[in-house]
DNA sequence: CGGTACTTGACTGTAAACAGTTTCCCGACC
DNA sequence: GGTCGGGAAACTGTTTACAGTCAAGTACCG
Protein backbone atom coordinates (compact mmCIF):
# COMPACT_ATOMS: atom_id res chain seq x y z
CA UNK A 1 0.00 0.00 0.00
CA UNK A 2 2.39 2.19 0.76
CA UNK A 3 4.94 3.09 -2.33
CA UNK A 4 2.66 4.29 -4.03
CA UNK A 5 1.75 7.62 -3.17
CA UNK A 6 3.11 8.86 -0.43
CA UNK A 7 6.78 9.49 -1.60
CA UNK A 8 7.30 11.97 0.65
CA UNK A 9 6.49 12.09 4.22
CA UNK A 10 3.85 14.48 5.64
CA UNK A 11 -0.27 13.87 5.11
CA UNK A 12 -0.92 9.88 6.92
CA UNK A 13 -4.33 9.51 5.03
CA UNK A 14 -4.55 9.76 1.23
CA UNK A 15 -7.32 11.76 1.44
CA UNK A 16 -5.22 14.72 3.31
CA UNK A 17 -2.11 13.90 1.16
CA UNK A 18 -4.54 14.81 -2.11
CA UNK A 19 -5.75 18.20 -0.53
CA UNK A 20 -2.47 18.70 0.20
CA UNK A 21 -1.71 18.37 -3.76
CA UNK A 22 -4.54 20.09 -5.25
CA UNK A 23 -3.28 23.27 -3.10
CA UNK A 24 -0.17 22.75 -4.64
CA UNK A 25 -1.87 22.85 -7.80
CA UNK A 26 -3.81 25.77 -7.27
CA UNK A 27 -0.90 27.64 -6.03
CA UNK A 28 1.42 26.76 -8.86
CA UNK A 29 -1.46 27.60 -11.60
CA UNK A 30 -1.42 23.92 -12.26
CA UNK A 31 -5.31 24.38 -11.60
CA UNK A 32 -6.43 27.34 -13.31
CA UNK A 33 -8.72 29.61 -10.88
CA UNK A 34 -12.10 29.44 -12.12
CA UNK A 35 -11.47 26.10 -14.11
CA UNK A 36 -13.51 23.36 -14.08
CA UNK A 37 -12.57 20.30 -12.52
CA UNK A 38 -13.27 16.24 -13.64
CA UNK A 39 -13.23 14.09 -10.90
CA UNK A 40 -12.62 11.37 -13.40
CA UNK A 41 -9.70 13.26 -14.54
CA UNK A 42 -7.97 14.38 -12.07
CA UNK A 43 -8.22 11.18 -10.06
CA UNK A 44 -6.22 9.21 -13.20
CA UNK A 45 -4.18 11.96 -13.25
CA UNK A 46 -3.13 11.90 -9.91
CA UNK A 47 -3.60 8.17 -9.51
CA UNK A 48 -6.12 7.47 -7.22
CA UNK A 49 -9.95 6.51 -7.11
CA UNK A 50 -12.35 8.92 -7.14
CA UNK A 51 -13.56 8.25 -3.36
CA UNK A 52 -10.10 9.47 -1.67
CA UNK A 53 -10.20 12.55 -4.47
CA UNK A 54 -14.00 13.47 -3.62
CA UNK A 55 -12.96 13.88 0.11
CA UNK A 56 -10.03 15.60 -0.45
CA UNK A 57 -12.32 18.24 -2.79
CA UNK A 58 -14.72 18.30 0.09
CA UNK A 59 -11.95 19.25 2.53
CA UNK A 60 -10.71 22.22 0.08
CA UNK A 61 -14.52 23.25 -0.41
CA UNK A 62 -14.95 24.23 3.54
CA UNK A 63 -11.64 26.36 2.68
CA UNK A 64 -13.52 27.95 -0.30
CA UNK A 65 -10.51 26.71 -2.43
CA UNK A 66 -13.19 25.03 -4.38
CA UNK A 67 -16.95 25.59 -5.15
CA UNK A 68 -18.93 23.00 -6.28
CA UNK A 69 -22.35 23.15 -7.93
CA UNK A 70 -24.59 20.18 -7.78
CA UNK A 71 -24.79 17.94 -10.78
CA UNK A 72 -22.54 20.21 -12.60
CA UNK A 73 -19.12 19.81 -11.12
CA UNK A 74 -16.42 21.49 -9.12
CA UNK A 75 -14.36 24.65 -10.34
CA UNK A 76 -11.32 26.10 -8.67
CA UNK A 77 -12.13 29.28 -6.23
CA UNK A 78 -11.12 32.95 -8.45
CA UNK A 79 -11.12 35.57 -6.13
CA UNK A 80 -12.32 38.90 -7.46
CA UNK A 81 -10.51 42.00 -6.08
CA UNK A 82 -14.03 42.32 -3.90
CA UNK A 83 -13.50 39.14 -2.87
CA UNK A 84 -9.68 39.95 -1.96
CA UNK A 85 -10.95 42.95 0.07
CA UNK A 86 -13.56 40.94 1.71
CA UNK A 87 -10.84 38.31 3.26
CA UNK A 88 -8.57 41.19 3.87
CA UNK A 89 -11.26 42.99 6.19
CA UNK A 90 -11.59 39.57 7.88
CA UNK A 91 -8.23 39.58 8.33
CA UNK A 92 -7.77 42.30 9.94
CA UNK A 93 -10.26 41.90 12.40
CA UNK A 94 -8.88 38.58 13.72
CA UNK A 95 -5.43 39.46 13.28
CA UNK A 96 -5.69 42.97 15.61
CA UNK A 97 -7.59 40.76 17.79
CA UNK A 98 -4.43 38.38 17.78
CA UNK A 99 -1.52 41.15 17.80
CA UNK A 100 -3.58 42.83 21.05
CA UNK A 101 -3.48 39.16 23.13
CA UNK A 102 -0.16 38.67 21.79
CA UNK A 103 0.84 42.24 23.17
CA UNK A 104 0.06 40.61 26.89
CA UNK A 105 0.83 36.48 26.14
CA UNK A 106 3.64 36.34 24.39
CA UNK A 107 7.06 36.02 26.38
CA UNK A 108 10.05 38.21 26.53
CA UNK A 109 12.03 35.70 24.47
CA UNK A 110 9.49 35.72 22.10
CA UNK A 111 9.28 39.34 21.80
CA UNK A 112 13.33 39.83 21.28
CA UNK A 113 13.38 37.25 18.39
CA UNK A 114 10.20 38.81 17.02
CA UNK A 115 12.31 41.90 16.96
CA UNK A 116 15.55 40.50 15.71
CA UNK A 117 13.12 39.49 12.51
CA UNK A 118 12.58 42.54 11.97
CA UNK A 119 16.03 44.11 11.93
CA UNK A 120 16.75 40.97 9.53
CA UNK A 121 14.34 42.26 7.34
CA UNK A 122 15.23 45.75 7.67
CA UNK A 123 19.03 44.05 6.66
CA UNK A 124 17.39 42.74 3.78
CA UNK A 125 15.45 45.52 2.42
CA UNK A 126 18.91 48.11 2.85
CA UNK A 127 21.02 45.27 1.00
CA UNK A 128 18.30 43.86 -1.86
CA UNK A 129 15.91 46.38 -2.07
CA UNK A 130 13.49 44.19 -1.22
CA UNK A 131 13.14 40.58 1.76
CA UNK A 132 11.57 37.36 1.06
CA UNK A 133 7.94 36.79 0.96
CA UNK A 134 8.74 34.23 3.52
CA UNK A 135 10.13 36.45 6.02
CA UNK A 136 6.71 38.52 5.85
CA UNK A 137 4.70 35.23 6.46
CA UNK A 138 6.78 34.54 9.49
CA UNK A 139 6.51 37.65 11.11
CA UNK A 140 2.63 37.09 11.27
CA UNK A 141 2.64 34.12 11.60
CA UNK A 142 4.81 34.24 14.99
CA UNK A 143 2.32 37.30 16.23
CA UNK A 144 -0.65 34.94 15.56
CA UNK A 145 0.89 32.26 17.11
CA UNK A 146 1.38 34.91 20.44
CA UNK A 147 -1.87 35.19 20.86
CA UNK A 148 -2.29 31.53 22.25
CA UNK A 149 -5.67 31.40 21.08
CA UNK A 150 -5.53 27.82 18.91
CA UNK A 151 -8.90 28.51 16.76
CA UNK A 152 -7.83 32.01 16.13
CA UNK A 153 -4.15 30.69 15.01
CA UNK A 154 -5.89 27.83 13.19
CA UNK A 155 -8.22 30.40 11.19
CA UNK A 156 -5.58 32.81 10.37
CA UNK A 157 -2.80 30.54 9.52
CA UNK A 158 -4.93 27.53 7.64
CA UNK A 159 -7.77 29.22 5.98
CA UNK A 160 -6.61 32.56 5.71
CA UNK A 161 -3.21 32.45 4.47
CA UNK A 162 -3.68 30.33 2.06
CA UNK A 163 -6.71 32.24 0.36
CA UNK A 164 -4.24 35.21 0.09
CA UNK A 165 -1.45 33.12 -1.78
CA UNK A 166 -3.45 31.94 -4.18
CA UNK A 167 -4.75 35.22 -4.80
CA UNK A 168 -1.12 36.51 -4.82
CA UNK A 169 -0.64 33.49 -7.60
CA UNK A 170 -3.62 34.37 -9.90
CA UNK A 171 -3.30 38.14 -10.06
CA UNK A 172 0.45 38.98 -9.50
CA UNK A 173 -0.55 42.51 -7.35
CA UNK A 174 2.86 42.45 -5.42
CA UNK A 175 2.75 46.55 -4.96
CA UNK A 176 6.31 48.22 -3.88
CA UNK A 177 5.26 48.67 -0.71
CA UNK A 178 8.15 47.47 0.82
CA UNK A 179 9.40 50.46 2.90
CA UNK A 180 5.87 51.65 4.37
CA UNK A 181 5.34 47.39 5.16
CA UNK A 182 8.57 47.84 7.13
CA UNK A 183 7.41 50.85 8.81
CA UNK A 184 4.42 49.77 9.93
CA UNK A 185 5.86 46.42 11.29
CA UNK A 186 8.60 48.64 13.44
CA UNK A 187 5.51 50.20 14.65
CA UNK A 188 3.96 47.15 15.59
CA UNK A 189 6.65 45.70 17.68
CA UNK A 190 6.72 48.98 19.19
CA UNK A 191 3.39 48.90 20.59
CA UNK A 192 4.13 44.87 20.89
CA UNK A 193 7.27 45.37 23.20
CA UNK A 194 5.66 48.26 25.40
CA UNK A 195 2.75 45.76 26.28
CA UNK A 196 0.35 47.78 25.00
CA UNK A 197 -2.62 45.23 23.57
CA UNK A 198 -4.57 48.40 22.41
CA UNK A 199 -1.97 49.62 20.17
CA UNK A 200 -0.68 46.83 19.28
CA UNK A 201 -4.00 46.25 17.89
CA UNK A 202 -4.33 49.27 16.24
CA UNK A 203 -0.95 49.78 14.86
CA UNK A 204 -1.89 45.74 13.11
CA UNK A 205 -5.33 46.59 11.65
CA UNK A 206 -3.95 49.62 10.21
CA UNK A 207 -0.89 47.67 8.69
CA UNK A 208 -3.26 45.29 7.43
CA UNK A 209 -6.36 47.75 6.42
CA UNK A 210 -3.35 50.14 4.38
CA UNK A 211 -2.86 46.94 2.15
CA UNK A 212 -6.68 46.58 1.55
CA UNK A 213 -7.46 50.19 0.61
CA UNK A 214 -4.55 49.70 -1.76
CA UNK A 215 -6.75 47.09 -3.33
CA UNK A 216 -9.85 49.51 -2.85
CA UNK A 217 -7.44 52.11 -4.97
CA UNK A 218 -6.28 49.91 -7.57
CA UNK A 219 -10.12 48.64 -8.25
CA UNK A 220 -11.19 51.69 -8.74
CA UNK A 221 -8.87 52.75 -10.97
CA UNK A 222 -9.23 49.43 -13.29
CA UNK A 223 -12.54 49.74 -13.79
CA UNK A 224 -15.34 48.07 -11.33
CA UNK A 225 -12.69 45.71 -10.29
CA UNK A 226 -15.32 42.55 -10.73
CA UNK A 227 -13.78 39.27 -11.71
CA UNK A 228 -10.18 40.40 -13.34
CA UNK A 229 -9.88 36.90 -14.01
CA UNK A 230 -11.50 35.05 -16.92
CA UNK A 231 -14.73 33.28 -15.71
CA UNK A 232 -13.50 30.64 -18.32
CA UNK A 233 -16.44 28.07 -19.11
CA UNK A 234 -14.50 25.34 -21.58
CA UNK A 235 -10.67 25.18 -20.43
CA UNK A 236 -11.32 22.32 -18.53
CA UNK A 237 -8.13 22.70 -16.41
CA UNK A 238 -7.76 19.47 -14.88
CA UNK A 239 -4.91 17.95 -17.19
CA UNK A 240 -1.39 18.33 -16.14
CA UNK A 241 -1.03 17.35 -12.69
CA UNK A 242 1.43 14.40 -13.80
CA UNK A 243 1.67 12.11 -11.18
CA UNK A 244 5.11 11.28 -9.27
CA UNK A 245 6.54 9.94 -12.53
CA UNK A 246 3.51 6.91 -12.72
CA UNK A 247 0.71 6.36 -14.81
CA UNK A 248 1.11 9.64 -17.07
CA UNK A 249 -1.96 9.49 -18.41
CA UNK A 250 -2.60 10.74 -21.61
CA UNK A 251 -6.05 10.95 -21.44
CA UNK A 252 -7.77 13.92 -22.37
CA UNK A 253 -9.12 13.41 -25.67
CA UNK A 254 -11.73 15.52 -27.46
CA UNK B 1 -32.94 35.47 4.69
CA UNK B 2 -36.59 34.30 5.94
CA UNK B 3 -36.64 32.06 8.68
CA UNK B 4 -33.90 32.22 11.28
CA UNK B 5 -32.01 29.25 9.34
CA UNK B 6 -33.86 28.34 6.84
CA UNK B 7 -33.69 24.79 7.47
CA UNK B 8 -36.67 24.47 4.95
CA UNK B 9 -35.34 23.56 1.68
CA UNK B 10 -32.03 23.25 1.36
CA UNK B 11 -29.82 20.11 0.80
CA UNK B 12 -29.96 18.82 -2.44
CA UNK B 13 -27.38 16.56 -2.35
CA UNK B 14 -27.47 13.55 -0.17
CA UNK B 15 -24.04 14.65 1.27
CA UNK B 16 -25.53 18.15 2.46
CA UNK B 17 -28.75 16.57 4.13
CA UNK B 18 -26.65 14.33 5.97
CA UNK B 19 -24.14 16.69 6.66
CA UNK B 20 -27.42 18.73 8.04
CA UNK B 21 -28.67 15.95 9.61
CA UNK B 22 -25.59 15.23 11.84
CA UNK B 23 -25.12 18.50 12.50
CA UNK B 24 -28.51 18.22 13.81
CA UNK B 25 -28.09 15.32 16.11
CA UNK B 26 -25.35 16.79 17.63
CA UNK B 27 -27.42 19.70 19.02
CA UNK B 28 -30.04 17.45 19.64
CA UNK B 29 -27.76 15.37 21.83
CA UNK B 30 -28.90 12.21 19.44
CA UNK B 31 -24.95 12.33 19.34
CA UNK B 32 -23.17 12.97 22.27
CA UNK B 33 -19.99 15.22 22.31
CA UNK B 34 -16.97 13.62 23.22
CA UNK B 35 -18.65 10.06 21.68
CA UNK B 36 -17.10 8.15 19.15
CA UNK B 37 -19.27 7.39 16.22
CA UNK B 38 -19.05 4.22 14.11
CA UNK B 39 -19.43 5.19 10.46
CA UNK B 40 -20.62 1.76 9.68
CA UNK B 41 -23.32 1.97 12.45
CA UNK B 42 -24.13 5.42 11.68
CA UNK B 43 -24.44 4.88 7.77
CA UNK B 44 -26.91 1.81 8.58
CA UNK B 45 -28.86 4.27 11.13
CA UNK B 46 -29.24 7.31 8.28
CA UNK B 47 -29.92 4.39 5.80
CA UNK B 48 -27.37 5.67 3.44
CA UNK B 49 -24.03 4.23 2.90
CA UNK B 50 -20.61 5.03 3.79
CA UNK B 51 -19.28 7.07 0.66
CA UNK B 52 -21.67 10.25 0.75
CA UNK B 53 -21.47 9.89 4.86
CA UNK B 54 -17.47 10.14 4.71
CA UNK B 55 -17.78 13.11 2.69
CA UNK B 56 -20.29 14.87 4.90
CA UNK B 57 -18.02 13.65 7.99
CA UNK B 58 -15.20 15.68 6.03
CA UNK B 59 -17.44 18.49 5.78
CA UNK B 60 -18.22 18.77 9.43
CA UNK B 61 -14.41 17.87 10.36
CA UNK B 62 -13.79 21.19 8.24
CA UNK B 63 -16.26 23.08 10.53
CA UNK B 64 -14.36 21.73 13.53
CA UNK B 65 -17.97 19.89 14.70
CA UNK B 66 -16.21 16.45 14.15
CA UNK B 67 -12.44 15.19 15.09
CA UNK B 68 -10.84 12.29 13.34
CA UNK B 69 -7.89 10.48 14.53
CA UNK B 70 -6.32 8.06 11.53
CA UNK B 71 -6.67 4.53 11.85
CA UNK B 72 -9.08 5.39 15.07
CA UNK B 73 -12.21 6.70 14.21
CA UNK B 74 -14.28 10.24 15.02
CA UNK B 75 -15.90 11.75 17.36
CA UNK B 76 -17.65 14.26 18.64
CA UNK B 77 -16.28 17.85 19.06
CA UNK B 78 -16.52 18.30 22.58
CA UNK B 79 -15.97 22.56 23.75
CA UNK B 80 -14.32 22.62 26.80
CA UNK B 81 -15.28 25.94 28.64
CA UNK B 82 -11.39 27.31 27.63
CA UNK B 83 -12.10 26.46 23.29
CA UNK B 84 -15.64 28.66 24.38
CA UNK B 85 -13.56 31.32 25.43
CA UNK B 86 -11.60 30.99 22.35
CA UNK B 87 -14.65 30.87 20.21
CA UNK B 88 -15.86 33.93 21.55
CA UNK B 89 -12.68 36.05 21.47
CA UNK B 90 -12.85 35.09 17.51
CA UNK B 91 -16.44 35.98 17.69
CA UNK B 92 -16.14 39.67 19.32
CA UNK B 93 -13.28 40.50 16.61
CA UNK B 94 -15.76 39.36 13.82
CA UNK B 95 -18.74 40.45 14.97
CA UNK B 96 -17.40 43.53 16.14
CA UNK B 97 -15.75 44.27 12.56
CA UNK B 98 -19.25 43.42 11.15
CA UNK B 99 -21.07 45.96 13.56
CA UNK B 100 -19.16 48.36 12.55
CA UNK B 101 -19.02 48.33 8.84
CA UNK B 102 -22.98 47.56 9.22
CA UNK B 103 -23.48 51.47 11.05
CA UNK B 104 -21.84 52.07 7.85
CA UNK B 105 -23.97 50.26 5.21
CA UNK B 106 -27.02 49.34 6.42
CA UNK B 107 -30.01 50.95 5.18
CA UNK B 108 -32.46 53.14 7.06
CA UNK B 109 -34.66 50.78 6.28
CA UNK B 110 -32.71 48.14 8.05
CA UNK B 111 -31.99 49.66 10.78
CA UNK B 112 -35.44 50.84 11.66
CA UNK B 113 -36.32 47.21 11.75
CA UNK B 114 -33.75 46.19 14.05
CA UNK B 115 -34.73 49.17 15.97
CA UNK B 116 -37.99 47.49 15.84
CA UNK B 117 -36.74 43.83 17.03
CA UNK B 118 -35.08 45.79 19.78
CA UNK B 119 -38.40 46.89 21.23
CA UNK B 120 -40.40 43.27 20.81
CA UNK B 121 -37.07 42.03 22.84
CA UNK B 122 -37.70 44.72 25.60
CA UNK B 123 -41.61 44.42 25.37
CA UNK B 124 -41.33 40.54 25.66
CA UNK B 125 -39.04 40.59 28.75
CA UNK B 126 -41.23 42.73 30.46
CA UNK B 127 -44.09 40.71 29.80
CA UNK B 128 -42.22 36.65 30.66
CA UNK B 129 -39.38 38.17 31.77
CA UNK B 130 -36.85 36.58 29.09
CA UNK B 131 -37.09 36.59 25.71
CA UNK B 132 -36.71 33.90 22.95
CA UNK B 133 -33.56 32.37 22.02
CA UNK B 134 -34.52 33.16 18.30
CA UNK B 135 -35.13 36.88 18.88
CA UNK B 136 -31.40 37.17 20.17
CA UNK B 137 -30.22 34.77 17.14
CA UNK B 138 -31.84 37.03 14.48
CA UNK B 139 -30.75 40.44 16.06
CA UNK B 140 -27.15 39.82 15.81
CA UNK B 141 -27.44 37.77 12.06
CA UNK B 142 -29.40 41.35 10.96
CA UNK B 143 -26.72 43.06 12.03
CA UNK B 144 -24.40 40.60 10.11
CA UNK B 145 -25.63 40.74 6.92
CA UNK B 146 -25.62 44.65 7.24
CA UNK B 147 -21.67 44.49 7.14
CA UNK B 148 -22.34 43.82 3.41
CA UNK B 149 -19.27 41.40 3.39
CA UNK B 150 -20.37 37.31 2.22
CA UNK B 151 -17.38 36.30 4.14
CA UNK B 152 -17.79 37.78 7.53
CA UNK B 153 -21.37 36.52 6.91
CA UNK B 154 -21.07 32.95 6.01
CA UNK B 155 -18.15 32.75 8.81
CA UNK B 156 -20.20 33.73 11.47
CA UNK B 157 -23.24 32.52 10.81
CA UNK B 158 -22.84 29.33 8.97
CA UNK B 159 -19.49 28.37 11.54
CA UNK B 160 -19.44 29.87 15.03
CA UNK B 161 -23.09 30.08 15.65
CA UNK B 162 -23.43 26.64 15.34
CA UNK B 163 -20.32 25.94 17.39
CA UNK B 164 -21.78 28.51 20.22
CA UNK B 165 -25.15 26.44 19.64
CA UNK B 166 -23.56 23.10 19.91
CA UNK B 167 -22.11 24.58 22.79
CA UNK B 168 -25.37 25.55 24.66
CA UNK B 169 -26.67 22.28 24.46
CA UNK B 170 -23.67 20.14 25.56
CA UNK B 171 -23.75 22.44 28.98
CA UNK B 172 -26.89 24.77 29.69
CA UNK B 173 -24.77 27.23 31.21
CA UNK B 174 -27.73 29.84 30.35
CA UNK B 175 -27.03 32.63 32.53
CA UNK B 176 -29.64 35.23 33.52
CA UNK B 177 -28.48 37.96 32.44
CA UNK B 178 -31.42 39.04 30.13
CA UNK B 179 -31.22 42.63 31.59
CA UNK B 180 -27.65 43.01 30.43
CA UNK B 181 -27.82 41.85 27.15
CA UNK B 182 -31.13 44.19 26.76
CA UNK B 183 -28.74 47.03 27.79
CA UNK B 184 -26.47 46.58 25.65
CA UNK B 185 -28.71 45.86 22.48
CA UNK B 186 -29.79 49.18 23.06
CA UNK B 187 -26.23 50.68 23.42
CA UNK B 188 -25.53 48.54 19.76
CA UNK B 189 -28.42 50.14 18.38
CA UNK B 190 -28.01 53.67 19.38
CA UNK B 191 -24.29 54.13 18.18
CA UNK B 192 -25.10 52.13 14.92
CA UNK B 193 -28.84 54.68 14.28
CA UNK B 194 -25.83 57.39 14.96
CA UNK B 195 -24.13 56.06 12.10
CA UNK B 196 -20.61 55.94 14.62
CA UNK B 197 -18.69 52.77 13.18
CA UNK B 198 -16.18 52.73 15.69
CA UNK B 199 -18.66 53.12 18.77
CA UNK B 200 -20.94 50.50 17.09
CA UNK B 201 -18.07 48.17 17.05
CA UNK B 202 -16.74 48.74 20.33
CA UNK B 203 -20.21 48.31 21.76
CA UNK B 204 -20.86 45.06 20.07
CA UNK B 205 -17.19 44.15 21.19
CA UNK B 206 -18.45 44.66 24.93
CA UNK B 207 -21.42 43.28 23.85
CA UNK B 208 -19.52 39.80 23.42
CA UNK B 209 -16.81 40.05 25.72
CA UNK B 210 -19.44 41.00 28.67
CA UNK B 211 -20.56 37.11 27.83
CA UNK B 212 -16.76 36.01 27.65
CA UNK B 213 -16.07 37.49 31.11
CA UNK B 214 -19.11 35.55 32.15
CA UNK B 215 -17.42 31.85 31.14
CA UNK B 216 -14.20 32.65 32.37
CA UNK B 217 -15.84 33.60 36.01
CA UNK B 218 -17.32 30.49 35.54
CA UNK B 219 -14.42 28.36 34.70
CA UNK B 220 -12.34 30.00 38.08
CA UNK B 221 -15.37 29.15 40.00
CA UNK B 222 -15.78 25.60 39.11
CA UNK B 223 -12.06 24.65 38.85
CA UNK B 224 -9.56 25.03 36.06
CA UNK B 225 -11.92 24.50 34.00
CA UNK B 226 -10.75 21.82 31.51
CA UNK B 227 -12.94 20.08 29.83
CA UNK B 228 -16.72 19.33 31.81
CA UNK B 229 -17.80 16.97 29.43
CA UNK B 230 -16.70 13.59 30.18
CA UNK B 231 -14.07 12.23 27.84
CA UNK B 232 -16.65 9.66 27.43
CA UNK B 233 -14.44 6.59 25.72
CA UNK B 234 -16.60 3.73 25.64
CA UNK B 235 -20.21 5.55 24.75
CA UNK B 236 -20.37 4.49 21.08
CA UNK B 237 -22.71 7.31 20.71
CA UNK B 238 -23.70 6.15 17.10
CA UNK B 239 -27.17 4.33 17.72
CA UNK B 240 -30.52 6.22 17.60
CA UNK B 241 -30.34 7.91 14.90
CA UNK B 242 -33.73 6.11 13.35
CA UNK B 243 -33.08 7.27 9.58
CA UNK B 244 -36.04 8.99 7.64
CA UNK B 245 -38.04 6.30 8.34
CA UNK B 246 -37.12 3.45 5.87
CA UNK B 247 -34.63 0.71 7.19
CA UNK B 248 -35.07 1.30 10.94
CA UNK B 249 -31.76 -1.34 11.24
CA UNK B 250 -31.85 -2.66 14.42
CA UNK B 251 -28.11 -3.51 14.57
CA UNK B 252 -26.19 -3.15 17.68
CA UNK B 253 -25.74 -6.69 19.03
CA UNK B 254 -23.12 -6.99 21.41
C1' DC C 1 -2.02 -15.10 40.16
C1' DG C 2 -0.15 -11.85 36.91
C1' DG C 3 1.85 -10.65 32.59
C1' DT C 4 2.67 -11.22 27.78
C1' DA C 5 1.71 -12.73 23.29
C1' DC C 6 -1.56 -14.17 20.03
C1' DT C 7 -6.01 -14.36 17.96
C1' DT C 8 -10.20 -12.42 16.72
C1' DG C 9 -13.21 -9.01 15.55
C1' DA C 10 -14.62 -4.57 14.08
C1' DC C 11 -13.64 -0.47 11.75
C1' DT C 12 -11.19 2.63 8.72
C1' DG C 13 -9.08 3.40 4.21
C1' DT C 14 -9.35 2.44 -0.63
C1' DA C 15 -10.97 0.91 -5.10
C1' DA C 16 -14.20 -0.26 -8.61
C1' DA C 17 -18.79 -0.83 -10.42
C1' DC C 18 -23.62 1.09 -10.94
C1' DA C 19 -27.34 4.52 -11.54
C1' DG C 20 -29.22 9.04 -12.49
C1' DT C 21 -28.66 13.58 -14.59
C1' DT C 22 -26.91 16.94 -17.50
C1' DT C 23 -25.09 18.50 -21.66
C1' DC C 24 -23.94 18.49 -26.23
C1' DC C 25 -24.41 17.01 -30.87
C1' DC C 26 -26.85 15.64 -34.78
C1' DG C 27 -30.80 15.10 -37.45
C1' DA C 28 -35.39 16.24 -38.68
C1' DC C 29 -38.95 19.39 -39.23
C1' DC C 30 -40.82 24.01 -39.72
C1' DG D 1 -31.64 28.24 -42.85
C1' DG D 2 -33.01 28.12 -38.20
C1' DT D 3 -34.99 25.83 -34.40
C1' DC D 4 -36.67 22.11 -31.82
C1' DG D 5 -36.41 17.31 -30.33
C1' DG D 6 -34.12 12.94 -29.55
C1' DG D 7 -30.24 10.29 -28.32
C1' DA D 8 -25.67 9.34 -26.83
C1' DA D 9 -21.66 10.33 -24.20
C1' DA D 10 -19.74 11.94 -20.14
C1' DC D 11 -19.85 13.27 -15.64
C1' DT D 12 -21.46 13.45 -10.99
C1' DG D 13 -23.68 10.96 -7.22
C1' DT D 14 -24.12 6.60 -4.86
C1' DT D 15 -23.52 1.85 -3.62
C1' DT D 16 -20.95 -2.27 -2.88
C1' DA D 17 -16.89 -4.94 -2.15
C1' DC D 18 -12.07 -5.65 -0.52
C1' DA D 19 -7.78 -4.98 1.99
C1' DG D 20 -5.15 -3.22 5.83
C1' DT D 21 -4.93 -1.68 10.65
C1' DC D 22 -5.98 -1.05 15.31
C1' DA D 23 -7.92 -2.56 19.75
C1' DA D 24 -9.53 -5.70 22.82
C1' DG D 25 -10.14 -10.23 24.66
C1' DT D 26 -8.28 -14.65 25.74
C1' DA D 27 -5.16 -18.17 26.52
C1' DC D 28 -0.86 -19.67 27.86
C1' DC D 29 3.35 -19.39 30.30
C1' DG D 30 6.21 -17.75 34.03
Amino acid sequence: MNGILNDKISAQSLVDALAERIEAAIMNGDLQSGGKISEQALATSLGVSRGPLREAIRTLEGRKLLLRTPNIGVRVASLSPGDLCEVLQVREALEGMACGLAAANMTDEELKALSALLHQQQKSVQGTGVYPETMDFDFHFRIVKGSRNARLVQMLCEDLYYLLRVYRRQSSVTPDRTKQTLREHRDIVAAMTRRDPVEAERTMRRHIASARLYVEEQMRETGAGRNVVARARKPKAAASLAGKGRRVASLRRR
